[in-house]
DNA sequence: CAGATATTAGCACGACCGTTCGTGCAGTTT
DNA sequence: AAACTGCACGAACGGTCGTGCTAATATCTG
């Protein structure tokens, strides 16, 4: 039978496209997806520039294809550990430790690909762009969900807005990835896990709360 | 005499360096600093490769000099408004609020020249990252003295950190130009504001401190 | 005026860019 | 075995890049 999943041609196939993006995630997340040359792909992974340009199809293409490898890493690094954390409170702080972790451990080597890349296409309209809006709205609410549990839990107080302490928690985030990259140095991942845990404690029902310890 | 101020043809040398500049800012503030070509300024002030070339001797000092350029806008636009603010919690608060303005005015179509260009060079070393590090600690030494400042007059609480503080500031303030710009929109800007002030008071000796009205 | 000096233009270079084309080869289907 | 499909290759296309030369031009100095 027709076994489509079992074509060896199409398998090797996605194999060297899987190595490109492999390799692309990392010169983007230093130098951007501009700087993503495909005859420097080629080079890099000993492959023929027409061969990698044949996987994609176009320089946009393989733009998206990264920004979508990308979000597949950054799923796989910083949301799926905190699966078994439970909803509310524990969970939003778990989500934040998890991100500074993340970008700690350079996943990417140039930190977190999404703070390098949005800033490179955030005044350029097209699909790149629209691409990386849609991660970002999609980590953003992540954190205000649950945040919102934690209040609907009575974890944080009823005035406290879940978009408005969602967007500082993230500010202080990303604040901590570009110090820590632009100046190399760690420090700034103590001074936002200090900060995370303080803007948590000042909207917390019950400041001692033990998701906060 | 040799009136070297008075010589018609370096002043004229320093009058197209200044409008190479002055485009320079502008594309690399949209598409960053590695998208400034030498070929594309020539094109679009309608000079010739070679007569803007000569006027910087190689593209990493064109880069440079586009940092000193952007750095110098960023003073008059951001800090030379606040210079007649009284020192201490006002001053601190009227630096944050001056820097959303001129993000929300586009001073550079692209939002903030540095948000732009720190993430593009965050993470390749060089004469570029040490400069954009200069004017980023330079920036944020800004608003930290003036917290320190504030904090020694008593306006601010003697536990409140003024690095901590200056860090989830301008943490908001980048997330603002951040989400401005991907999501085109200005509502970021007032959210920012808001968080802003809630967290000045919150660390405010006097939470209806007259200058945090 | 002549001559020194500084800015700009014109042109060519080698390198790399994204892209297209024709071809060969490995795997699948008949 | 023959026909077909899909991946990768090498060569070449027109363009643009940064960067050197050499002239031409404008300004200042005597």
């Amino acid at each position: 039978m027709a076994g489509s999943t079992t074509d060896g041609r199409v398998l090797r196939g996605e194999e060297t496209r899987r190595a490109v993006l492999r390799r692309a995630v990392e010169i983007a997340s230093v130098e951007g997806l501009d700087a993503l040359s495909i005859g420097r792909l080629a080079t890099d992974l000993g492959l023929s520039k027409s061969g990698v340009f044949a996987g994609f199809g176009s320089k946009e293409e393989l733009q998206l294809a990264t920004v979508r490898a990308a979000r597949r890493i950054f799923a796989d690094a910083v949301v799926a550990p905190v699966a078994d954390t439970p909803p509310g409170l524990a969970r939003a702080r778990a989500l934040c430790e998890s991100w500074l972790a993340y970008s700690r451990a350079r996943v990417f080597p140039g930190g977190c690909f999404f703070f390098e890349v949005n800033a490179e296409f955030d005044a350029r309209p097209g699909a790149v762009r629209d691409a990386l809006a849609a991660c970002a709205r999609e980590w953003h609410g992540l954190v205000q969900d649950a945040l919102a549990e934690a209040r609907a839990a009575g974890s944080l107080r009823p005035d406290t807005d879940p978009a408005d302490l969602a967007f500082t928690l993230i500010a202080v985030l990303e604040l901590a990835n570009s110090q820590a990259v632009l100046y190399d140095e760690a420090t700034p991942y103590d001074r936002a896990g200090r900060t995370l845990l303080r803007l948590l404690r000042a909207e917390a029902a019950d400041p001692s709360d033990p998701a906060l310890g």
